[in-house]
RNA sequence: GUGUUCGUAGCUCAGCUGGAUAGAGCAACGGCCUUCUAAGCCGUGGGUCGGGGGUUCGAAUCCCUUCGAGCACACCA
């Protein structure tokens, strides 16, 4: 099924021919004076020059071979040179009809469909998810939501941080507390436990602890350092207690990651690949793509075209050790290799932008991707506080995600304990799922690539903008449904009718957008477009619904076509909201 | 220093591939519930779109310049 705006554009297109002008002028666009008219046109103006005649004789002329159109009700030029539309009840309602009928509400699955992997969450090992992990977690799930939903195959990798000096520290850490454990024992052959010596909040404790002894006493340093070293070069009690560590933490990133809707399809991490990087250095080498420079092992990235200084992509540092750099591009040639995608999208703070350009260019450079595949930096801006600086707890300490979320949670019980006579049990229950829709809605409703202001009270507000008005309009239509079921109606029977009045016919038209909005989301990679969608489509029902008696509609054809209308508007919100990555409760 | 992003109402943000009178929300003020969830709806006030120049019939949007803020600039990730 066409767009909404593409057959009006289509219809005003044939109207353009026909009048004798270019085909091409007539694009029609949603009106920006919605007092005047509901779509528009502005190509008499462009065509003016072309020509060389008055914009509104064009407009006229045009408006003429519309004057008995099926898809516009009402064509009027108006200068100097403006096409207001107004589109046709009838053609609406069969408009809304397909989408009713069809999967998807009639989006049509792209020409070409791709595979795509995209790269979120970014955590590391043996660390608590802080909220710098939010943004990436939030806006990478909704990207491949989205990108799933417009038919794309998408991939989604964790890219653990489980390699390296960290996995070092947290073993010497470990040994310092328990240096009997069997692990350590190097002439111990046997089967190692099952259980890990370990909690997750010992963990969690040992690495900072030996983070901040390392820098301040060089032995410790030097024996983490061998560690790292003993880990990576297979010996079997450093390997067995990092496959521990790995489990613990694992468990609890995918326990906290799932609180808030998001699912990753793969668990990799920096550690896959480390098998690789020899060959993979090899191969760089051997082709002269890398030359040594200052000591390190560089693959040269400028162009001619760079209106700045860009620095060389390092692969080996001057004392031969593998960077960040290093695992990234073994990760594409992995990658490539496993899964043969279209596309990479890295979900990533802005900050990197830099960074990876030079990643791309050098995986573009050395042929670690084919020519046509498609790399992508999402780069996502600064989560800060009202103050306008980084987020911080209140003591100037980093926020664990899980007590942001514990306190979004908190605060949202609060508020429906007030507002509502509900049941402690259930209302935690309503109050958790609301929280989370607060807290992504908050958060996707903002540019990605902005910095934006973390404000619980604004983001659990129910009024406005936010995510809880969002779920409180669908549980007004899910509230309105049951009824209509309890007295005895069947949902699947009825029939969409024409709109029988403006705020009626202001949510047939906002509903008609889906399409358009969805593939533009898509394509730009912009879940803030779906939030300002469903906003609008929120306050359209809320206009319709409060003109509108519904239920006491006395003339049952078009009670019933009133319900269809509900039910369509339920069925886009949550379809929309679950790309967002949150769910309605049932009341609230 | 170089590059880059940004500057829109008191606050938080849309709009930016050029179109008519620049939009929301919050906050302020005023209306609307014996009727489907009033956590809603309707209305009022609030703006040199940082400043200046240019392109254009037409600029918040494109170009130049200037001021201000953030960020990044090879052996960290």
């Amino acid at each position: 099924m066409k767009k909404f705006l593409e057959m009006l554009t289509e219809e005003m297109q044939q109207a353009f021919t026909a009048a004798g002008y270019d085909g091409n002028l007539g694009k029609v666009m949603l009106s920006n004076r919605p007092d005047l008219c509901e779509y528009q046109c502005n190509g008499a103006m462009a065509g003016a020059k072309l020509y060389k005649k008055a914009p509104i004789m064009i407009a006229n002329d045009v408006a003429e071979k519309l004057a008995d159109s099926k898809v516009f009700s009402e064509v009027v030029a108006v200068a100097p040179g403006f096409l207001n539309l107004k589109v046709s009840e009838a053609f609406l309602l069969t408009y809304l009809q397909g989408m009713e009928a069809n999967e998807k509400f009639g989006l049509e699955k792209p020409e070409h469909p791709k595979k795509i992997i995209i790269d979120y969450g970014g955590p590391n090992v043996a660390k608590p998810l802080h909220v710098g992990h939010l943004r990436s977690a939030v806006i990478g799930e909704s990207v491949k939501r989205i990108s799933r939903y417009v038919g794309h195959e998408v991939i989604g990798d964790v890219h653990l941080g489980d390699w390296g000096l960290q996995m070092g520290l947290v073993i010497t850490g470990l040994q310092e507390r328990q240096p009997d454990l069997v692990y350590f024992d190097e002439n111990y052959t046997g089967e190692y436990p099952e259980e890990a010596p370990f909690t997750i909040s010992e963990l969690e404790e040992i690495y900072p602890a030996a983070s901040a002894r390392s820098k301040e006493d060089p032995e410790y340093k030097a024996k983490a350092m061998e560690a790292t070293f003993k880990l990576q070069s297979g010996v079997r009690g450093y390997r067995a207690l990092w496959k521990h560590i790995i489990n613990v933490s694992v468990n609890d990133l995918k326990k906290n990651y799932s609180k808030l809707n998001v699912e990753f399809d793969l668990w990799k991490g920096e550690s896959d690949v480390h098998d690789i990087i020899p060959e993979m250095v090899a191969y760089m080498k051997d082709n002269g793509y890398a030359h040594l420079s200052e000591g390190a092992l560089v693959v040269d990235v400028k162009e001619d075209t760079d209106t700045k200084e860009i620095p060389p992509c390092m692969i080996l540092k001057s004392d031969g050790a593998s960077l960040y750099n290093t695992t990234d591009l073994a990760t594409i040639m992995e990658r490539m290799k496993l899964y043969h995608p279209d596309e990479l999208i890295y979900v990533v703070d802005k900050r990197q932008e830099l960074y990876f350009e030079q990643v791309f260019r050098c995986a573009r450079k050395t042929k670690l991707v084919e020519p046509e595949t498609e790399l992508k930096f999402l780069g996502f801006g600064t989560m800060n506080g009202k103050d306008g600086k980084p987020f911080k707890t209140r003591q100037g300490g980093v926020m664990r995600l899980e007590n942001l979320i514990k306190d979004t949670q908190d605060e949202m019980y609060k508020k429906i304990k007030e507002g509502r006579d509900m049941e402690d049990a259930e209302a935690k229950k309503v109050a958790d799922v609301v929280a989370i829709s607060a807290l992504k809605y908050g958060d996707l409703s903002n540019q990605a690539s902005k910095d934006y202001v973390f404000d619980i009270d604004r983001f659990t507000s129910f009024e406005g903008d936010t995510g809880p008005y969002i779920l409180y309009t669908i549980v007004r239509i899910k509230s309105i449904l049951n009824k209509y079921k309890e007295q005895g109606g069947d949902l699947t029977a009825v029939k969409l009718q024409q709109p029988g009045n403006a705020s009626e016919k202001e949510l047939a038209m906002e509903l008609a957008q889906f399409n358009t909005m969805i593939a533009t989301a898509g394509e730009e990679l912009a879940p803030h477009k779906v939030c300002a969608y469903i906003y609008d489509l929120a306050n359209a029902f809320n206009h319709f619904y409060h003109e509108t008696k519904i239920l006491g509609e006395e003339n049952e054809e078009r009670k019933q076509g009133l319900v269809a209308l509900l039910v369509l508007t339920r069925d886009i919100l949550e379809t929309c909201i679950d790309m967002l990555g949150f769910e309605a409760p049932e009341k609230m």
